[in-house]
DNA sequence: TAATTTATCGCAACAAAATTGCATTAGTAA
DNA sequence: TTACTAATGCAATTTTGTTGCGATAAATTA
C-alpha cells in the first residue's frame, strides 16, 4: 500500500503545520468544510496516524486532538507530559512539564494521559 | 425541581455503592439490562452528577466512568489524583497519589484529569 | 506522451452512542 | 385521596464514525 500525495492530504497537513496547537477532529472539519468530504478527512487523519506522521490524543472533553509528531520516532510516541486545554479559546497545547508518578507495587504502567483544563495565558 | 426516589435510582445507587471501583456507562447498562430503559440510565446518572452525588470522569479509552463522591462536598469536587485503568480486567481505580503540576505563568487551572493505563496488581 | 495500475475520493448506506419529545406512570405533599 | 409534576418508556432524532463501491486521478511503466 503505497501512499500518494493528494490535495486533501496537503490541505490537512498545511492546517496541522500552521496550527500552533493540536487540532480536534471537528476543528479540522470546520476549516475545510465544503472542500472535501467528511469521510475523506477521517481517512486522511487516520492514514497520518498509521504512518506515524501525527498522533491523536483523547482530551478530557471527549474529543480527539491531532498533532504532528515532533520528538516521536517511528515506533515510540512520547507524550508523557501534561496537556492543557483552554476552556475559553479551546486551544490545546503540550506543556513542558513531564508527568511523574510512582505507582503502587505490582502495578505496571503502559501509558499516561494527563490533562489540565483552565484558561491559557492569552485568555486569563 | 425536587428529586424523587425511584426504583431505578435505588438500583443504580446500590450498584455504585457495591462497586469497589468506578463503573463505566456500559458496565452499568450491562448489569441492569432489561430492568430499565437505556435512556433512564443516562438520565439517572446525569441527575446524580448534577446533584453532586457522583462524578463522571472520562477515561483514556473514551468511556465515562461514574463513581460516588467520597471526600467531595456539595460545591467542590476534588479529584486531583491519578486514575488507573487496567487493560486486562478493565477495572478503574483512584490512586492515592495526588497530581502535582506547576503551570507556566498566566495559566489558570480549573480541573485535572490524569490517567495511567496498564496492568493492576491482580493482573500483572 | 499514452497506457496501466490502484490509492484515494465522494456519495450513500450503515452502525453505535447519546439526546430529545411526548404521552403515560407514579412519588410526594397537601 | 387528590393534585402536582418528576420520572419513565418508547420512538424519533442527532451525532460521530465506519463501510462498500463505482468513479477519479496520482504514480508508475511502456
Ligand atoms: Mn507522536
Ligand atoms: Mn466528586
Ligand atoms: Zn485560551
Ligand atoms: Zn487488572
Amino acid at each position: 500500500m503505497k501512499r500518494r500525495n493528494t490535495p486533501a492530504k496537503s490541505t490537512i497537513m498545511t492546517l496541522l503545520k500552521s496550527a500552533e496547537s493540536a487540532l480536534s477532529q471537528d476543528m479540522i472539519e470546520e476549516k475545510v468544510k465544503g472542500d472535501m468530504d467528511r469521510v475523506t478527512i477521517y481517512r486522511v487523519l487516520n492514514s497520518f496516524c498509521e504512518d506515524g506522521i501525527t498522533h491523536k490524543i483523547l482530551a478530557d472533553n471527549g474529543k480527539y486532538y491531532f498533532a504532528l509528531c515532533d520528538s516521536c520516532n517511528d515506533e515510540v510516541h512520547n507524550h508523557d507530559h501534561f496537556h492543557f486545554r483552554c476552556t475559553k479559546c479551546e486551544k490545546v497545547e503540550c506543556l513542558d512539564e513531564q508527568v511523574t508518578i510512582k505507582l503502587p507495587d505490582g502495578y505496571v504502567m503502559k501509558s499516561i494521559n494527563s490533562w489540565v483544563t483552565g484558561e491559557c495565558k492569552n485568555c486569563s
